[in-house]
Parts: C-alpha cells; structure tokens; sequence
DNA sequence: GCAATAACATACAATCTGTATGTAAATATC
DNA sequence: GATATTTACATACAGATTGTATGTTATTGC
C-alpha cells in the first residue's frame, strides 16, 4: 500500500533535489565562514536532512567542498562570458575586458575566500587548476596562445604566462574584496598587458 | 630539600626550549601533512612534552601555527638576503636577483604549502601580510618605491603593483615546487620586469 | 508482486580542540 | 632562608566533529 500522494518523487528526481539543497546550504556556510569552521551537521541541518544523506551522495566533506567549488567556477565562468559579450579586435583589449569581468564577477568576499583561499588549501592547486580548466575552458590560456601565434604579443612560456596572470587577477581580487580600488589594479594590468605586446 | 642536579633551569630556559622543540615539532608536521591534518597530540608528542604546555605558551594550534610561519618568513627572508649580497646597479637587475633568490629559497614543496596555501587559508591574507612586512622588511615594495622614484621604472600605484608581483612570485614558486621548470618562469618575469621600464 | 537496490536516517567509535584543575619548580618577598 | 606567589607545566574533562556501520523506507527491475 505505497503512498501515492504528491510526495512521490522518481530517484533521479530525489538525488537532484537533495544535492541541490546541500550544495545551496554548503556554499552559503563556506562562504560565511571558511571551509574549516563549516561542520557536517551544520550544512545538513541548514539544507534539511541528515548526515546520513550527505556521505550517501558524496564521499566525505571534502568531496562536497569539491562540488561546491565546481559550482562556483561555472557560475563565475558564465559571468564573465556574459560580462564581455561582443568580441574584441585584438588581444589586448579582450584580456582587459577580461579582467574587468573577473574582477567584477569576484567581487564578493565570500566568494574570494571560496575559491582563492579556502579553495587552494584544502583541493591543492592541481586540482583547483583542473576544475578551472574544466569550467572556463582554460579561457586565458587560449586567448594568450592564440595571440601569440597572431603575432600580437610576445612569445613567452604560455604555460608559465598563464599562471603568473592568472596569479595576478586573484590577487588583484582578493585585495578588491578587501577594499583595495579596483582602478587602481586595472592600470597594473594595462601597464603588464601593454608590455606584452610584441 | 631541592634537586640541585643538572637538570636545574631558569624559568627562561626552560621556556625558550620547550617553545623551541614546539615549534621544531610543529613545522616538521605541518610541512609534511598540512595544518588541518595536524593534530596537537601529534606536536606535543614529537615534541617530547604536554598538550598542556602547548596551551600554557600558545593560546591556540592557529597561535602555534602563526609562530611557525613567522620563523619560517624570517628564514626565507634571510636565505634571500645571503642570496643577494651585492649591490644592484639598476632596479631591475635587483628585481631579477630577488626573484631568483626567492624562487630557491621557496623550492620546497613542503614550505610551500606551508607558506603559501595553508598560511593565508588559515590566517588570513592580511594577517600573513603582517609577517611578512615584519620579516622581510616590505623589500619589494621598497624596491619598487625607490626606482620609481628614481625614474628607473614607470609610476604605477605602488601597493597594487607590489601585491600582483608578489603573487606572480608565489605564484610561480608553487608551480616550481610542483615540478615546472624555474627558467620558464624566469623568462616570463623577465619580460614583465622589462616591461616596468619607463 | 517480489527481489534488489537506491536513498536516506540513526547510532556509534574514534578523534580532536580548548578549558579546568592540579602539581612541581622557580622566583619574589620579608 | 623560610614562605608566599607566580610560572611552567601535566592530567582530566566536556563538547563537538568526522567517517562508518547499521537500520529502514521508498523506488525500480524483473
């Protein structure tokens, strides 16, 4: 005699659910304090079910961290592509718009410690880098190789390039979400940017 | 009727010993396993003493880390200065000794992490900088000041540009002590630092 | 309709952290 | 130089956390 009331969800549909609700409570608690100080039983109470529910569907906290990360990449990615919709002439100008995007889609406190603090620490930059290559599509890299084959800048271990950029945005970040001026990173970046030119 | 033997201290030495064989103990654990997977049971036990000496000296395992790091910064500060002894002609061959210096001092995986990944997670990015402006004195921002100053390179906002080259240092040094080859990305701060030419 | 499996909930064991309390050694005081 | 006080610990404890083991209920395959 199975309840046959509006309750009745398929698995799929229960599994989607329960994880969407924990990756919500999850994000919203790493957010507001830090990986370290978030526990298990926190998230579960804050997303509605059990612990028992969590290590069902992922293997341990970390595991869970991972997909909250991931989450926040895409959605970050996405932001950015959307930031800068029209393409740009050449290089330079789209890594600037580039910048702008990143920095404007990083400009949350939350979101910084989520990903450029908590994130290195307790993924390791591998894996950080491999979620990033998977959610932006290793955006800067390609933009950097394919300008350099253009002939548009310097050619430099891209490789190399890519990362020390890409160290420069998060910094730039971090320090915006700390009350830095966003301006006044962005003419660092066009002062680096314009030297790279051929 | 007090033990007049050997093993009579000054409350001084005996506190300057056991902080010594804490912190001797501690780094070795963080180093190999990372902050959170280091327990205050471990320290103390490899330090030969008592979890209750640990708290009696440090308010906290987050205290007990901040002391590491800040004798780690001060080594590494150190290594860079012997690195360099002499006198740069101009500021960018500065920039490159620097750089050079500060790459091998940090080629260790284990000060990396250290340093570099569980350091601003769990301390905070502003907090680390506190050390760091404490033991190494803010040299590259000095350094960049002067020259600027003195014409030698382009007049960009000061703290920004110190913070972004700061993290391309870092940057590249995690990249190197995960197997990325140091002339690489010497190559690109090259080019970077020629780029800071007026 | 029943077996098998997926999706949970509950209970448990092993830690770990910080604190409270107790003790011995060193130092200050008279 | 004996005693009081403070420092430097050691031990014991309370609360919380993590991952796992074990149940239970709902869904799905046959």
């Amino acid at each position: 005699m199975q309840e046959q009331n509006s309750l009745r969800r398929s698995n799929r549909q229960r599994t989607r659910e329960t994880k969407a609700a924990l990756l919500k409570a999850a994000r919203k608690l790493f957010v507001e304090k830090g990986y370290a100080e978030t526990s298990t039983p926190e998230i579960v109470k804050a997303a509605g079910i059990t612990r028992g529910a969590l290590y069902h569907h992922y293997t341990d906290k970390e595991d869970l961290f991972r997909a909250v990360l991931h989450a926040e990449h895409e959605t970050v990615a996405k932001e950015i592509k959307n930031s800068s919709t029209q393409e740009q002439a050449n290089a330079i100008d789209a890594l600037l718009l580039g910048s702008h995007g990143f920095l404007n889609a990083m400009n949350d406190k939350g979101r910084v410690r989520l990903m450029l603090l908590d994130g290195p620490a307790v993924l390791g930059r591998s894996k950080l880098d491999e979620i990033d290559r998977e959610t932006s599509a290793d955006e800067l890299r390609i933009g950097l190789q394919t300008a350099m084959e253009a002939g548009e800048i310097r050619t430099l271990p891209l490789s190399e390039l890519t990362a020390q950029l890409s160290a420069m945005f998060d910094r730039a970040a971090l320090a915006i979400a700390d009350g830095d001026k966003k301006e006044d990173h962005m003419k660092v970046f066009e002062a680096i940017f314009e030297s790279l030119k051929v």
